[in-house]
DNA sequence: TACCGCATGTAAACGGTTACATGATTAC
DNA sequence: GTAATCATGTAACCGTTTACATGCGGTA
């Protein structure tokens, strides 16, 4: 039940889509950094090398004249089956707002199913967290506190009515088919 | 500019309230699994460990019938010192959620002009991030992220008028003060 | 008998950042 | 001449989890 956005499996998505450098890699990470700092080369680099070691990515050089070689990584069959794994695995409770975005990133890329399976799944923690906290609430707890599960609260609200939203749009698609 | 959420300083604001063994806090901790999963006795303790070494809290060992010694840390001048500079150091840029409230919940304890620092502070962040998310959404993107990105703005919006609703009322409170 | 709560601790492993090294090309 | 972009990589360090060890008392 351990769940955090890991660095293989953020390049696997990202793979699923074109073969690409590491150095392409940190451009497109970088391009998401309203959601996440992107990670550091140092991290990057030997990621892809354990990817390849295991066989989920193969790597092919690309010689350029006045720029130094380029590897250009390629993801395999077992690695889109460990990415697809990882994804259809639930997430662990109390998971953050940001790894579920990049779950929803990673599933929107893949089809409508895993989308709205991503979406689902959300809505249910999301209510269950609600009620939580609503229950801590009831507790005697410090100002701060207070103020927080009241932030909580308030977030939580306002993700539900999106989730609803959105998964009232999308059935409303498939019944259209 | 690092800036999560770091056992030490959580452990010096629960000291803040009252001096505990590393069993209390442990307990403490649990009590807020809503906003985190509360970090495991094998970081709890070195941390103790290593605050006690640089002057931060004080022990006494309190011997028990029937039970094991506890040892009871108190927090130093020292240590309030520098709980409150980390307070008021200013949160890194698109930090998240969980590190804000954190610190929501450690600036509520201490007094209310610590509390409208935060809440002020985060306003100023959502507002920029909410910019850099609409402005990420005309950029042409997956169906995935486009989603996100909505679910991102979404959110935000939430957030600034719950931040809105409560600086309005705080400094309502401070004029008929 | 077997596990849970109390209470402390250590060692190995993991996943990441920071800082460094290399070396060529282009832009100010 | 100084910095930035391209492109890859390693080593030291940091903070954390996981798994272990100890030992006693109460409970199912």
């Amino acid at each position: 039940m351990a769940n955090t956005i890991n660095i293989r499996q953020l390049i696997l998505g990202f793979l699923t889509q074109q073969p690409m450098s590491g150095y392409d890699i940190k451009r497109f990470l970088k391009g998401l950094s309203w959601l996440i700092d992107s990670p550091s080369f140092g991290s990057l680099y030997p990621a892809l090398h354990t990817l390849l070691k295991d066989g989920h990515v193969t790597v092919e050089i690309v010689p350029q004249q006045d720029k130094p070689r380029r590897k250009i990584y390629t993801i395999t069959d077992k690695g889109s089956e460990t990415l697809q794994d990882w994804i259809d695995q639930p997430a662990a409770s109390g998971v953050s707002l940001k790894a579920f975005l990049m779950r929803l990133i990673l599933a929107g890329n893949l089809s409508e199913a895993h989308l709205t399976a991503q979406l689902k799944q959300r809505r249910t923690q999301v209510s269950a967290h609600l009620q939580r906290t609503a229950d801590a609430l009831q507790k005697d707890v410090g100002p701060g506190e207070r103020l927080a599960l009241d932030y909580g609260l308030a977030v939580a609200n306002a993700e539900l009515a999106w989730l609803d939203n959105v998964l009232g749009r999308l059935s409303k698609d498939t019944e259209d088919t």
